[in-house]
DNA sequence: GTGCGCGGTTCGGCAAGTGAACCCAGCATG
DNA sequence: CATGCTGGGTTCACTTGCCGAACCGCGCAC
């Protein structure tokens, strides 16, 4: 039997869905705040562990899943009168997360806040504040998912 | 001892990070795949079972949550010759997710891609495609996080 | 060599997720 | 009325994941 969702193009294939792919590479827990501090600058083992107060072993499963999906890199470095180490750094593809990890605080500033936002972002150029914005390839800002149409792609086509 | 991270501004009161506030809230396992099917207009139990193929009672358990966290709401509705059930809307907090779900897309679209993107997002009035900007307050066009710095609040402010 | 600190790995216990079975209200049917 | 069916859950046994503490091993300092 099909299923006759109320709204006509709710009918996509799921199982391709880029939100549930994205889950799968971010999605656990601590990946997300792994990134967090990576945007920040933070790139060393212990001091993420530090920082976010993670269980090393999670610490270590995370960061190896996140280099294996090419987010991060892992590069050794040795500072003064140290051994070898490595440091954790993002690549392309992960600095490219920016936007989601920026759209996720900036709800958690609105929706959660008990004071001023524990972090503000500016323009390094003007000064300004950072925000995600939602907009169409016309120019034109988008209120909200109200005035979003979503499509699906034809179906049938199969995994490339 | 005080933390002293290689970058200076990475000190800031991580317990109250909002990235991690925001996890807290839809960064369970399904939370953010139930809420991205909410947007598609899906409302129902069955429904949103069906699309998701979640176990029944984690569903259960992450739509309460989201009705606690007032994500969704709950509310009776009875279709032509059936009982009373209740159906999952977004409240304006929910609808505010909008952004980041969008971010988690594009990214996933751009970095996961076996072909075109499965769902495609085009504003109702123009048709043009939708996505997430980052922007900042004078106007500008904001590349990425390395144009971006973050400031911690000030701290010592107690929680209010 | 011995000690020590960093970056892990190992381990036992607990919480969370999973699929299947079960339950129950209420409409439909006979 | 009894009976069955259906949607929306709950319960249960099992597996997976997360946790904190203990342990390990490399390489520098002594």
């Amino acid at each position: 039997m099909v299923i006759l969702t109320p709204v006509s193009d709710a009918t996509f294939d799921r199982s391709r869905c880029s939100v549930a792919g994205t889950l799968s590479v971010v999605g656990e827990k601590w990946s997300l705040l792994v990134l967090r501090e990576a945007f920040l600058g933070v790139r060393r083992f212990g001091d993420l562990q530090q920082a976010l107060g993670a269980p090393k072993a999670v610490l270590t499963d995370r960061l190896a899943t996140l280099v294996r999906e090419g987010v991060l890199t892992r590069e050794p470095y040795r500072a003064e009168g140290e051994r070898q180490r490595h440091e954790y750094r993002l690549t392309d593809k992960g600095r490219d997360l920016y936007p989601a990890l920026v759209a996720l605080m900036a709800w958690g500033d609105r929706w959660l806040a008990d004071g001023p936002p524990p972090l503000a972002l500016e323009h390094r150029d003007c000064g300004a504040a950072v925000r995600v914005a939602l907009v169409c390839d016309d120019g034109h800002e988008v209120g909200g998912p109200r005035e979003v149409r979503a499509r699906a792609a034809e179906a049938g086509v199969p995994r490339a």
